[in-house]
RNA sequence: CGGGGCGUGGCUCAGCCUGGUAGAGCGCCUGGUUCGGGACCAGGAGGCCGGAGGUUCGAAUCCUCUCGCCCCGACCA
């Protein structure tokens, strides 16, 4: 991009084809535009006679490709899929709309379904924490305090001691939890809590990093090591089944270096998710706090034997950014791709008609497959908007990530059939009317498995491993969140800050060590050359 | 925090260099014709040009200050 008057607006993509000298020229005009010259729109593709069984090839004339620029055809689809926008009135903030919101509840309502089945009940810690609570733990608040928001008035006095908006909450949730344990029977402690927190990044992106977003924080007390630790684990395998089967995103499940772990945790696990340009995105951690907080806010209880002990703690967190992950997993260069269990709609039937005595056939037999299918839970909605042509909805709803569309016409009417059409693949099929919501419900089936194995595939097929330190940097060294190109580099190296210190400096991360290895066996660690047990990830990251 | 850039109808921008009281495309509203992959025609609404000060008979345009936003780099779910 040669200039850099890029701004988060609904056109970006025509925007940016103007301001970046012609990155979308070819689209826009074959001979570029002169100064002055009004910018001329791509139409798209002319709308030809419908070939049954032929996918579409238009193009969306307001999402840039992804090959073209990953990063802002990311902007491109959260927008034009009506996901968020930035708050632009609060600084690295954004505006989760309806229908990113109702992605988020829905994953939501699957997470807390599972939370409960594993014991936890939901609670409210307050949003202002007093700072010296940050204080108390010393990895903690030097892990924080760089991206804390404090309130220093209030009620119009400066206040004696400030408030910190939470950034997470370990330390008021030890402070309670210090005055409701006392004895081993008051363990295990399960807790939930659905929250917003504030942490003060420098740079943000929609969903993927927010001054605030939303999450989940599961907060554990348990009377000994090993329960806490079977905690923690049993958690991030949570997270790693409503990526894979909810999500239908693939994730590896693993641990955090030292260097990775969490501010104040002993250890941290992780799931790690490829997105599209091979880049990785952690999207969801679970820690085991060992007595760290138990120490710092005096949790202590009675065991059986009558020893005075400090508490086992964990904690587990996922927030929106799965919903960034999810986008950067499945959407293409037409929009929004949504996997059918998280699609707030996942059929839309667009009817088609010309004559008025068309209409009126054509939307009563439309009403009746919506109520069919909405019988049978699947959400159907009927776009019967006047004033726009099939041809602008069909692109409206592929931009929004629906799942399913369903062209229904006059001639499909006569012959008593619909055509079918599955968002990710773009392929249509006619189908008789009779047993329609059965072979909608078997698409909507086959998609969301069809969405996890291509992106399976695409996670196995960009893992590579490495033996070198010159080797790593060889295979990620060209790859950037815009251009892409990214992989999973499996390498032995040390779990030592030092040693991740020099896959820093090629801009990369150790990502994880597995906890099951396919690339398994031990070898020498590529900066020290000492043996290692098994290989990590190495990778650039969100 | 460093380096770039930008603030003009809802959106994206032109106009600024060479001051004369504001335009285009998209979107929106109304009516009509359309409708199997982003329709067309006609009519219409909508802007004290980010803010403050200055120069001037006159400022979107020139000067000063200020606020905000975006992009690129070092931290992070």
């Amino acid at each position: 991009m040669g200039h850099h008057n890029e701004r988060r607006k609904p056109d970006a993509a025509a925007h940016r084809a103007k301001g970046s000298g012609g990155v979308r020229r070819d689209l826009l005009h074959p001979h570029g535009r002169k100064r002055g010259e009004p910018p001329q729109v791509y139409r798209g593709q002319r709308a030809g006679r419908p070939q049954p069984g032929r996918m579409s090839t238009a193009q969306s004339k307001n999402i840039i490709p992804r090959a073209q620029d990953f990063a802002a055809w990311y902007q491109d689809v959260v927008l034009q899929g009506d996901m968020a926008e930035p708050a632009e009135v609060v600084k690295g903030c954004m505006v989760i709309k309806a229908n990113g919101y109702a992605v988020w509840e829905r994953l939501q309502a699957d997470l807390d379904r599972r939370f409960k089945a594993t014991g936890h009940k939901n609670v409210y810690f307050p949003l202002l924490i007093p700072e010296s609570f940050l204080r108390r733990e010393a990895e903690h608040v030097e892990g924080f305090s760089p991206e804390l928001a404090v309130v220093t008035h209030a009620g119009g006095k400066k206040l004696e001691e400030a408030y910190v908006v939470r950034p997470t909450s370990e330390t008021i949730v030890g402070h309670f939890f210090s005055r409701w344990i006392q004895s081993w029977r008051d363990l295990p402690v399960l807790m939930n809590q659905w929250a917003n927190v504030v942490r003060w990044e420098l740079r943000t992106r929609m969903f993927l990093r927010t001054t605030e977003f939303l999450w989940q924080e599961g907060h554990t007390a348990h009377a000994n090591e090993q329960e806490a630790r079977e905690e923690a684990i049993r958690m991030l395998h949570v997270y790693a089944e409503v990526a894979e089967q909810v999500m239908a995103m693939p994730v590896i499940r693993g641990i955090k270096s030292r260097a990775e772990k969490f501010a104040g945790a002993e250890r941290s696990y992780c799931i790690e998710a490829m997105m599209q340009n091979g880049l990785a995105l952690q999207a969801g951690t679970s820690h085991e706090l060992g007595q760290n907080f138990g120490k710092a806010f005096d949790v202590k209880f009675q065991t059986k034997e009558g020893t005075l002990e400090y508490v086992w703690q964990t904690s587990w967190g996922v927030s929106t950014r799965l919903i960034g992950g999810l986008i950067m997993t499945h959407s293409d260069d037409k929009g929004l791709v949504l996997p059918p269990k998280l699609a707030p709609v996942k059929v839309v039937i667009v009817p088609i008609f010309r004559k008025e005595e068309e209409r009126a056939m054509v939307l009563e037999v439309a009403a009746k497959v919506a109520a069919d299918l909405n019988a049978q839970g699947l959400t159907a909605e009927v776009d019967a908007r006047e004033g726009y042509n099939p041809g602008h909805k069909f692109f409206h709803w592929e931009q929004r990530g629906v799942p399913v569309t369903i062209e229904l016409g006059p001639r499909d009417v006569a012959a008593g059939t619909a055509v079918v059409k599955r968002r990710d693949l773009g392929t249509k099929e006619s189908f008789p009317l009779e047993g329609l919501t059965g072979v909608v419900s078997g698409v909507l089936d086959r998609m969301q498995e069809d969405l996890l194995a291509t992106a399976a595939r695409r996670l196995r097929e960009n893992t590579v491993t490495a033996s070198s330190l010159d080797e790593v940097a060889g295979i990620l060294t060209s790859a950037t969140a815009e251009k892409g190109g990214g992989k999973f580099v499996m390498a032995h190296i040390k779990d030592d800050p030092a040693c991740d210190a020099r896959v820093k400096e090629l801009k990369a991360s150790v990502r994880c060590l597995p906890l099951v290895d396919e690339y398994d066996g031990p070898g020498k660690c590529i900066v020290t050359g000492e043996t290692v047990s098994h290989r990590s990830v190495i990778a650039k990251s969100y």
